[in-house]
RNA sequence: GGUCCCAUCGUCUAGUCUGGUUAGGACGUCGGGUUUUCAUCCCGGAAAUCAGGGGUUCGAAUCCCCUUGGGACCGCCA
């Protein structure tokens, strides 16, 4: 032992990678980096029945695009895969053997009804619910002799009554009486075993120094421990974060909607606003700053500050940072990451910049851009009269004004068609434009802004002249003309 | 029901350890400015009797006790 800090984040494979868990791992890596030291990913595939490859690539997937890379595992095409429990089976084995032997765990024959009887009964008396069978007392004799009659049976840690207590990082002294916990079954055969007996053999033997979780993890600790006890391995330190709440302050589940990382990614979330929008449920710098870069958080990051209550997971707060971090991005790159959520055919990449950069300043998370600029791709566009009428403008003073506009717009050729041209041309008219007694340049802008977009908000009408072109505009300008004529 | 955890604006939070602030910031919201629209940007407002009650103290969000409320867990899931 170096006194290397090493923390691990463990999902299971069994669903999409969730954003709690993304938020575990954020903390994990944050104060694994903080202090030097490292941060492994093991997936916890034990339960065969739920756990799927696909889920596992989305977890590994996931991490690796919110830049938390894990700093080991089975080497796999010059990157770190991951560790898997169902590839450790021995492992466990041995260990389970181990209990088997000292007597400290035994074969339990109870059938699930029997059970699920024993719960109710407990339940009804005010009781814990917890195991209290006979099974305990058979002998090793007995134990094997059902088994060798193919009775089918799982394996029981024999819990020991007494008062476990624990440091919790974030939360001080906890205390349980584990003669309210009942022998808890720590595998289904010898090759089988489940979560609360592997993350303890696995802690240990991945030398774990470190196990930060979330808070619902907290009654399970004084059963890991003593596992750990029983097995004469070494403690770790222990930080149970507080938990990502939806907004009616129950744990964020799937009833809150899908908060599957990918979801989120799909609808255009940066990763580096997903970062530190997470990093900020439940921890603060202490100071008023609240944007920061992922070294950035390393840097300032501490479990002393993580806060003891839940977190809502606020979406309008990652909106407001994800808009930020999309304005502070280069265009070049924000035009890469927007290219997906256009139209591919007929578009260079230079038009498609010039659109994206129209949009800057206007998104929330990418997917939006989509719609907002769906005008551009559009061949006619269809829309109501009525949207091309400013405040009190006529139909007749708007027909003049997209007259004019069109007139004036012929008379610029193809080489000076750039927005700033543009403005030097139409906008002296346009201070003319409307009632001589209040003149005002929303009676020539708003309807050459609207035939152009055909919304009613939109980047301004030069900005959407110049990327148009003259052609597309002038048709356009055209239509609307049409429009108004036959309105 | 049992065990454990938690509690400052609607939300994320600073301040609590080392009592003395107009209880600060941000998101959201409302109003104003810039503006043809939307967004950006700038300015301003409302918003927490610090869950409640009792102590201790000259003084309590901060220390002590009680109560209430909320949450998590109680699986042959993790």
């Amino acid at each position: 032992m170096d006194g290397k800090v090493r923390t691990r984040i463990a999902p299971s494979p069994t669903g999409w990678a969730h954003m709690g868990t993304a938020r575990t791992a954020l903390f994990n890596y944050l104060f694994a980096k903080k202090e030097g030291g490292d941060f492994i990913l093991r997936i916890e595939d034990t339960d065969k029945e739920r756990s799927q490859k696909e889920y596992e690539q989305d977890v590994l997937e996931s991490f690796r695009w919110l830049g938390l890379e894990w700093d080991e595992g089975p080497e796999k095409n010059g990157k770190y895969g991951p560790y898997r429990q169902s590839e450790r089976t021995e492992l466990y084995k041995k260990y389970l053997t181990k209990l088997l032997e000292q007597g400290r765990a035994y074969w339990c024959f109870c059938t699930p009804e029997e059970l699920e009887a024993q719960r109710a009964h407990q339940m009804s008396l005010g009781e814990a619910p917890r195991y209290k069978g006979a099974c305990r007392n058979l002998s090793p004799q007995e134990q094997q002799g059902r088994l060798a009659s193919g009775t089918r049976g799982v394996i029981r840690f024999a819990v020991e009554p007494k008062t476990v207590a624990f440091h919790d990082l974030i939360r001080g002294e906890i205390a349980f009486d584990t003669g309210l916990l009942g022998d808890v079954v720590i595998a289904k055969d010898l090759e089988t075993p489940l979560y609360n007996f592997s993350v303890v053999v696995d802690d240990f033997e991945m030398q774990i120094t470190h196990v930060i979780r979330g808070e619902d993890h907290i009654t399970n600790t004084p059963r890991q421990i003593l596992i750990q006890e029983a097995l004469e391995l070494p403690g770790v330190q222990y930080a149970h974060l507080p938990l990502l709440l939806g907004e009616d302050r129950s744990k964020l589940s799937k009833r809150h909607g899908d908060n599957s990382v990918r979801a989120f990614r799909q609808q255009g979330y940066l990763p580096e606003a997903v970062v530190n929008f997470l990093a900020l449920l439940g921890w603060n710098p202490g100071s008023d700053r609240e944007i920061f870069s992922l070294p950035e958080l390393v840097k300032e990051f501490s479990l002393e500050r993580i806060q003891k209550g839940g977190a809502i997971f606020n979406l309008k707060r990652l909106d407001w940072i994800n808009g930020l971090y999309i304005r502070h991005m280069r265009l070049e790159e924000l035009a890469a990451l927007c290219a997906p959520y256009l139209p591919r055919d007929d578009v260079d990449s230079e038009k498609q910049k010039a659109i994206v950069g129209l949009y800057q300043e206007r998104l929330k998370k990418l997917a939006e851009i989509a719609e907002l600029a769906d005008f551009f791709f559009a061949d006619t566009l269809q829309y109501d009269a009525e949207l091309l009428l400013w405040k009190d403008a006529t139909k007749e003073g708007t027909q003049e004004i997209l007259e004019k506009i069109r007139e004036l717009l012929n008379g610029v050729g193809e080489s000076e068609w750039t927005k700033d041209n543009l403005e030097k041309i139409l906008m002296p008219e346009a201070e003319k434009a409307g009632p001589p007694e209040k003149p005002n340049r929303g009676y020539m802008l708003w309807p050459m802004r609207a035939a152009l977009s055909g919304k009613k908000a939109s980047p301004g009408p030069f900005e959407i002249a110049e990327v148009l072109g003259k052609e597309k505009t002038l048709e356009r300008i055209q239509n609307a003309i049409k429009i108004l004529a036959y309105a």
